[in-house]
DNA sequence: GCCAACGTTGGC
DNA sequence: GCCAACGTTGGC
């Protein structure tokens, strides 16, 4: 799971880890996201193909305390907003696919802040890759009416229909097309379903 | 806390 | 390069 790093930070897309050796290392690095795993071959296969054009990301983190290795992992869209510059690192993050995406950030380009793992998951704010805190989400959206959505798109063809928080299920940092993350930011809006 | 989904590892 | 075993994510 993705762990951002509770002191400043630069560019996100900027690191460049060491391609490939797998280690166990399980330190996160102090200077940039460290990603275990992942064959040349594979980033090179998946840096072309996904939707690394999109200018719109998904980044999850956990909101609640939780202990892995003898570190809580917990760092909510709070804890983002108490950064000095309101601005954190975003490390922690093992899946190759997910670091990928990372690295195809582009400074400015802006990210929902989800909630996962946690008694309500869902969008709580904005942020722009830096990663910097933009604002809350006027009210918070829930994950369970983002897949009702996703549900119905899937019939209408609507903008939801394939939305990677449903068919990525397990990636920790996704790509969102503008439709898709027009719709979300119209349902700020909205009544709660 | 449970466990389904799914990503990763490693023997063959 | 297959695939069973294992580990992790993350909803519920």
């Amino acid at each position: 799971m993705p762990r951002p790093r509770k002191r400043l930070a630069g560019a996100a897309g900027s690191d460049k880890g060491p391609a490939g050796k797998r280690t166990k290392a399980k330190s996160i690095g102090e200077a940039s996201a460290k990603v275990e795993n992942a064959s040349p071959q594979k980033i090179a296969a998946s840096e072309n193909d996904e939707k690394s054009l999109s200018s719109y990301w998904l980044m999850k983190s956990e909101p609640e305390s939780r202990i892995e290795k003898g570190v809580d992992v917990k760092f909510s869209i709070e804890d983002l907003k108490a950064q000095p510059r309101q601005t954190a690192c975003w490390d922690g993050v093992r899946n190759y696919q997910a670091r990928n995406f990372l690295r195809a950030m582009r400074l400015e380009e802006k990210a929902f802040f989800y909630h996962s793992n946690c008694k309500e998951p869902g969008i709580a704010g904005l942020m722009k890759v830096d990663v910097q805190f933009v604002r809350m989400m006027k009210r918070f959206i829930p994950l369970a009416e983002l897949k009702t959505y996703h549900q119905a798109h899937k019939a209408s063809g609507g903008p939801l229909k394939s939305m990677a928080l449903f068919t990525r299920q397990r990636l920790s940092i996704q790509p969102l097309t503008q439709e898709e993350f027009d719709f979300v930011l119209s349902l700020e809006e909205k009544e709660p379903s």
